[in-house]
DNA sequence: TGCTTTTCTTAATCTACATTAAGTTTACTT
DNA sequence: AAGTAAACTTAATGTAGATTAAGAAAAGCA
């Protein structure tokens, strides 16, 4: 198991003795999801966290009209899950696939609440860990209701300059709020100004 | 200083002795904000969480046009703050306000870290309270990128019941994401149609 | 290597919502 | 109670982005 990237990972917020690691470690599972598989499909109790070591996920819903709305991507360093249905217990309504093939450590919610027990500091991993993921999440709600698509494209090359030449367009026009018409459009437009 | 609600809010999710609560009430301090009165202003540091016991608080950024995006309201029993700001040290761009004359206690992150320090437990807690804040995040977010603007309305109504009585129209406008002008309309079209 | 499916593009038409500009009603202020 | 500012409404016009439909390019698969 490949656990060199979430140890660094952790470092970045809270220090471990080699004892506590070896717990975390263990709590841990390695699993290998092919491109296009599903982690979990809508309607689903998902409870567990993933980190992902190689590759990348993707969180979206599919409303009435059958199109997909892009929640997260997670690169290499990156956290997924439906937090709704792992606090809650009940079914949430994401699905989670992988985009490319992709590595992943997975860590049930119940070995996450001993994990608390055991090593408290892991509350504080995990709080300041969310409290990152939530002002990302509010920049984005912000940059929805105040910028043009275009604009919102220019930041999201900004923000994931790795994703932007390795995601499939569709996925991109989903993540920013257009359709991927729009969005071929709107591109042509702008590579012939440029 | 009235510190039932704020008690009841923490017994959710934790519990306390009398001594550890006492040392946590000792963290805050009351304050009375007016009606339209800035609690933060854009380009401030703002290192403090708020607690609403009475009144309203609304957090918004306002774009490059001069429009308002409201971001987040805190009724009664809601935690309000920049955790941008709060967190890394610098400027945030939000605004935060009163809808209406709002009692606060408020909480410095120093003093927060202080808590942490004493009474492990608090990181629990906050992390709790910043799963449920990120869960109806990414649900707003996703009803922002599915919906349109009327169900994005009936769903606020059914979530903020007491909300929609007391705020004035413009401010739901723009928290669902539209003009105060469309607001009015939807609502004349809604109102003839029932 | 060719075949099939998925992704991307282009273009015409359409619509939800924005903008602008009055006018009206409500609510503070003195 | 009058005056002023803020909030709300109505309506005409404008536009960013959606929808529909077709074809082209790329990628997966046998």
């Amino acid at each position: 198991m490949d656990s060199n990237l979430i140890l660094k990972n952790i470092a970045k917020h809270i220090s471990l003795t080699k004892e506590e690691e070896n717990f975390f470690l263990s709590l841990l599972s390695p699993k290998l999801i092919r491109r296009k598989q599903f982690v979990k499909q809508e309607g689903e109790v998902f409870s567990h966290t993933c980190f992902v070591n190689q590759g990348c996920l993707r969180a979206y819903t599919i409303d009435k009209n059958g199109a997909e709305h892009i929640l997260q991507f997670a690169p290499p360093g990156w956290w997924m899950g439906d937090i709704y249905s792992a606090t809650t217990g009940n079914p949430g309504n994401l699905f989670i696939d992988a985009v490319d093939e992709t590595n992943i450590l997975m860590m049930a919610i119940n070995d996450r609440e001993k994990l608390f027990e055991r090593v408290p500091k892991f509350e504080r991993f995990f709080r300041i860990l969310i409290e990152n993921a939530m002002v990302s999440g509010q920049q984005r709600m912000i940059d929805n209701l105040s910028l043009t698509a275009k604009e919102r494209f220019d930041k999201f090359c900004l923000r994931y300059p790795a994703l932007v030449s390795c995601l499939p367009q569709k996925y991109i026009a989903s993540y920013i709020g257009v359709t991927p018409e729009f969005f071929s459009k709107m591109r042509a437009k702008m590579s012939r100004i440029k």
